[in-house]
DNA sequence: GAGTGGTCTAGACCACGGT
DNA sequence: CCGTGGTCTAGACCACTCG
């Protein structure tokens, strides 16, 4: 046991995965402290600590001050998605983006949405309905609810050339949101739209935007057929 | 300009934050080095550092050395998704999970698996087809090929009671790999197994994961209406 | 070549949270 | 209480890359 010293953050990094998946610190195993890996690897705690937190944010170690360190009993992989602007979406991919309003209107929101947007119902929210395309193609379109109490500036744009996707990001900053995706049948109307047939698969998209306290905007976007989000995947246990 | 002093990473976080919202640093403006920022807020350049990496990591600015931190142009949400194994997302959500094996068998795999799992298209892979129940009720599909070079003990599986999901994680780590989501429509087979119509929307994860330089298996799990995915998204410009 | 981020160190103090 | 991770500091060297 001469103890060979790992000096760079990555190499600790490194070693640490061989022993898990070597079993030698098999998945719920509390493993040494911090101070105690520094002696190990001849390396500072700080290097360790940078090693450690790296393959905590990954799901594959669990911190707890006092606890200590342990290995993960669930591994899940842990995918980062990037989520572009529809107009960067397409121009990436090489196309021409297009883009065409289809209804801006300030309305009394649909109970649901109101709930959601945590708005009174009694209460108007505007409304801005539009279609993105691709090459000449419909690529997808977006159904958003806007809160005026959150975002009043709104209240003055048409949408008609610039998206709400995009005003609403050099606008108005959020500080969190949530997203869910789905797969739906087309309606009529959207199926229309889309150049598809009713009750068609598409993948649905909602983006639900806060402003610290306060909901900004609520936004559907419906994908045609054919569309897929592809990531890439870490490296768990 | 006293200067106040900002000494926790977080607090410079939010200064940096403030700083870009307020169109201080607009986007695509090269912000001040480390070092000068170490300066004004009158801390150690590692707190610096640790804010700003974080920033980075969270797609609101680009590093790179020599050039200089910027603000990034096109503000992207970005979203980590927890995927974990099957059995745990059913359990999860408090439901009881059951475990079906369709089937299992070493095949000649189809051309276009072949060269998704780079194998010779003339050489065998192990296949394996379950259906995972939530509550009794059919939750997902899994359709899934291993190749047998990468993992030669899964040949001697038949993933009778113990899906290959979850042999996978506990035998075979990966290293990286790739996830694409997606909205289809299910075939007749699938209906029937998700008690749903034909041409259903239905939501499809395919995986397909490495170990170093070797693909290790590639996974459809078709999940059945009403399926989503919900996540959180961070705090960009 | 030189400026910038990337990283490591040795030491210190603090905050959380099991015991 | 007191051990553990979380963080900060001041200084140093290195690696990448732009000009």
């Amino acid at each position: 046991m001469t103890g060979l010293t790992f000096n760079s953050w990555q190499a600790i990094q490194d070693e640490v995965m061989r022993r898990i998946h070597a079993r030698v610190w098999p998945p719920g195993t509390v493993i040494p402290n911090e101070a105690d890996l520094a002696l190990e690897f001849g390396c500072a705690r700080a290097t360790v600590n940078r090693a450690l937190r790296a393959l905590a944010e990954m799901g594959i170690l669990e911190r707890r001050r006092k606890a200590g360190t342990r290995v993960a009993l669930h591994p899940v992989s842990r995918a980062t998605l990037d989520i572009p602007v529809i107009r960067q979406e397409i121009t990436e991919r090489g196309q021409s983006y297009g883009y065409q309003r289809l209804s801006c209107a300030i309305l009394r929101p649909p109970a649901e949405i109101a709930r959601t947007l945590w708005i009174n119902p009694a209460s108007d929210a505007l409304h801005v309905s539009a279609l993105h395309l691709s090459e000449t193609r419909p690529f997808v379109i977006e159904d958003r609810w806007i809160n005026l109490t959150t975002a009043p500036a709104a209240a003055a744009q048409d949408f008609e050339t610039l998206s709400a996707n995009e005003w609403l990001v050099v606008t108005i900053p959020y500080t969190h949101g949530s997203i869910r995706f789905t797969a739906a049948a087309a309606t009529a109307q959207e199926a229309e739209l889309l150049c598809t047939t009713p009750g068609a698969p598409v993948f649905v998209v909602e983006r639900l935007t806060w402003d610290h306290e306060r909901t900004v905007t609520l936004a559907r976007l419906c994908y045609g057929p054919g569309y897929s989000i592809t990531t890439g995947i870490g490296t768990p246990s």
